[in-house]
DNA sequence: TGTAATATATCCGTAACAGATATATCCATA
DNA sequence: TATGGATATATCTGTTACGGATATATTACA
């Protein structure tokens, strides 16, 4: 088994994964609610397909960023196909200080003119 | 030769060639000048080493996102190794359109508190 | 009952990254 | 003026990750 155990570093994250990131942040989600979560965060601009879905998830799993999660809801409700996730204490250290380096991008962008005050700060 | 001339969308760039973009987003600049700019731009987080700037420069070009100039400064300060790249137009509304969706995702991570608003708006 | 949406999984071709290596020039200073 | 470190570009290549295609099964609803 390789190593796989220091992902503190502050090594840009690919998109694919910084979103499934974000998509957990506010809660454990099965996979398929991640991919419509990013579809709905970015107005439909991105669409995973379960390719990239599946395949984040697993390096995710073994980079230690997320966890499967033992607890099912309410029965009625549940669909025993699904399969949820969570972050670990990591995968919010690392979702955190992605979003700060995005902010920073984005500060620059603003400085440079590429965006107005209005889209870099407040949208 | 291949296609490669619809880099009009919205699929969301690789960090280095973000990264790329928005050091040539407020005027033409060398390889290496660009590489330093990253590395200054992000606090010294990111640092791009040749195989990925050149490599990266060369599939821009090939993609249409920046150009190479003829143009070059005064003699005196010049350095003949030097190779000067610009932002095309597409290159311009790609960076733009990067740098919102970007800001968006910022704001998400904001709204499901991954950052302050401190952080997330001004920084 | 049929069919569209939900849900997960894997296969695999392609693209991209990123370190290593190579080469040459510029410039400050010993 | 020699020497070394920073500047500057280029290519090679192993490894990783993306992402479309495909497969399969279940759920929900008309």
């Amino acid at each position: 088994m390789p190593d796989q155990s220091q992902n503190i570093s502050n090594q840009p994250l690919t998109p694919p994964v910084f979103h499934i990131l974000l998509a957990l942040a506010d809660g454990e989600k099965h996979g398929y609610a991640i991919m419509k979560d990013v579809e709905d965060q970015t107005s439909g601009q991105i669409k995973m397909g379960p390719g990239t879905l599946y395949g984040s998830i697993k390096r995710m799993l073994a980079g230690g960023l997320i966890e499967e999660t033992d607890e099912r809801p309410d029965p009625a409700l549940d669909d025993e196909r699904r399969r949820y996730y969570r972050l670990t204490i990591q995968g919010q250290a690392v979702v955190a200080a992605e979003s700060r380096r995005l902010a920073l991008a984005v500060k620059v962008a603003r400085q440079k003119k590429v965006l107005t005050n209005a889209e870099g700060s407040l949208l």
